[in-house]
DNA sequence: ACCGTAGGAGAACGCTCGTTCTCACGTCAA
DNA sequence: TTGACGTGAGAACGAGCGTTCTCCTACGGT
């Protein structure tokens, strides 16, 4: 197995297990033995833990909004395309093994001890936030409203995550639609 | 020092700690250092250190939901009351210290290990939704929209949590105005 | 065939921390 | 006075885990 696959194999089984079992309760051996990859080569790979999770941290953050642009920019309408993010929200909430903000859920176990994971938080956050402002942008619509947006966004991630429910997606889709329709 | 009293500093203690630092990186000793209260005193009180967390949350649930009603009824107008839950939010965001919402944290930390602190948690923001909703109710409009201030106030929540700031207290209210308006 | 290197399995190390134990001291009832 | 008891200070214990080390095997170049 080369480094690169090795890197792939272990970024998925640390994905997997820090994102569904939270960070600190998982060891290097469960990766090992979720990645098949010994312990040498992970520690080659990623010479701490905290490295560890940084990759995982950044690999989906770029996973994530490659999907969510992907996703909105099927749809042509500017309005359109920002209900479509609620959509989006609303699909991922649903899909098995959901278990909240991956980032959020980073931000309360490790967000006062790591200043690193704290800004690795809080860069993706602002990149979501400076998408929304885009897409309001291309609507013709004030700056405040691509705010209102990532609130309810948030808002929507965190009550689904704690729920266990895609519902509010959906609630916070409607109340997007009212914004955009007042405004 | 009788036991209620070693109860009430153990609980400060344990308070000021676990939501500074976060409950993991809190060692049982740490609280014996800042309550003064012994470590036999404290596992008499406390048999575990989950035991303790959950009397944290349970004592910060009953205060936070208190003082939230408190301020909101000082407003007679049942709109008002509604918007003051965001100036209460903004209010409590610039406390010195403020790191976010517990629950929210302690879930991110606990709540894919502990399933007590999950329903904690749950119940929590269960309490906070029904208030949304008695307010609403009071003010005759229709239930959707407390589920969509809910949403705002939890995103708003986060999003000061992460960024350290106290404006989207302003914005999450400036959305529930809009809302309200166009209801 | 031989040696040097890389890699795997897993033991070992060191630290943290939850929890319990030891021991000495003070208190109060009889 | 005495002895049982509660308490505090802190040592001790044991588990978990991040990280490193040992040892052994496999293989590639000469």
């Amino acid at each position: 197995m080369d480094s690169a696959l090795a890197r792939e194999r272990a970024l998925d089984a640390a994905e997997e297990l820090f994102y569904g079992r939270g960070v600190q309760s998982v060891g290097m051996d469960d990766v090992r033995g979720t990645s098949g990859v010994s312990l040498k080569r992970l520690y080659q790979l990623f010479p701490a833990k905290e490295l560890l999770v940084e990759a995982y941290l950044e690999r989906r953050d770029t996973r994530w909004r490659g999907r969510l642009a992907e996703y909105a920019e099927r749809h042509g309408e500017p309005d359109e395309r920002i209900l479509a993010v609620f959509d989006w929200l609303g699909m991922w909430f649903a899909e098995p093994g959901f278990r909240g903000c991956a980032w959020l859920n980073a931000y309360g176990e490790l967000g006062a001890t790591s200043e690193r994971v704290a800004g690795q938080v809080r860069a993706h956050k602002r990149a979501f936030r400076e998408y929304l402002g885009a897409l309001v942008a291309a609507a013709e619509r004030p700056d405040a409203l691509a705010g209102q947006l990532f609130l309810l966004a948030e808002g929507a991630m965190v009550t689904a995550g704690v729920t266990r429910s895609a519902e509010p997606a959906a609630e916070a889709r409607e109340a997007a639609r009212r914004l955009l329709e007042a405004g």
